[in-house]
DNA sequence: GGGCCCGCAGGG
DNA sequence: CCCTGCGGGCCC
């Protein structure tokens, strides 16, 4: 594959772990109606947790939805909020009322596909936030690299980790989101 | 439409 | 095994 400098090439293991990568038979821009179907396609195989992946490997998709009001969407590259603190957790959302922390393993996992260069796929749930969330279900929206990932605050003045993602170059262009509430 | 509460995969 | 989580359906 032409991206193939991307990657550590120690962790050349990715080969055999299906888990990573591409999945055979979905093409980026793949819609799904709910977080079940992703799951069946082992796109993302958590049922509600917005990070997948392994604290030794690194991270291998992730949910980019609505929930995290400090996530910044700008399509190409996004900034992505970690996991944990949120008053309720299975509703989904509620402000933060506790620091997030690297070391939840999901957080961690995430941290460690900065180290590994490896690249996550990433899906995008209905967020009328986000210019490129998608109006109803969620879409596949091919691989990203995890840049930098850091402590920051968030907006309800709780710490929170936070992760600058790029996609891959040469990708098909994200649909706009017809149903953007902001101003730009 | 909002509040509520259910299951389940999988990593550690 | 155990616990958690960027859903989702249902009831009002």
């Amino acid at each position: 594959m032409a991206n193939a400098d991307l990657f550590d090439p120690t962790l050349i293991k990715r080969e055999i772990d299906p888990r990573f990568g591409e999945i055979k038979g979905v093409k980026v821009g793949t819609l799904f109606d709910n977080r079940k179907a992703c799951a069946a396609k082992g796109v993302h195989s958590k049922p509600m947790a917005g990070i997948s992946g392994t604290v030794k490997e690194g991270a291998f998709s992730i949910v980019l939805a609505s929930g995290y009001k400090d996530d910044k969407d700008e399509g190409e590259t996004f900034i992505y909020t970690g996991t944990g603190g949120q008053e309720d957790s299975f509703s989904g959302g509620g402000p933060q009322v506790e620091d997030q922390t690297f070391d939840h393993p999901d957080n961690a996992a995430l941290k460690k596909s900065v180290e590994t260069k490896r690249p996550v796929r990433v899906i995008r749930g209905p967020n009328r936030d986000s210019k490129y969330a998608p109006a109803k279900g969620y879409r596949y929206d091919g691989l990203y690299i995890v840049e930098d990932a850091y402590m920051g605050k968030s907006k309800d003045g709780y710490q929170i980790c936070q992760y600058h993602l790029r996609r891959l170059p040469d990708l098909p262009p994200l649909p706009l989101n017809p149903d953007y509430r902001g101003s730009d």
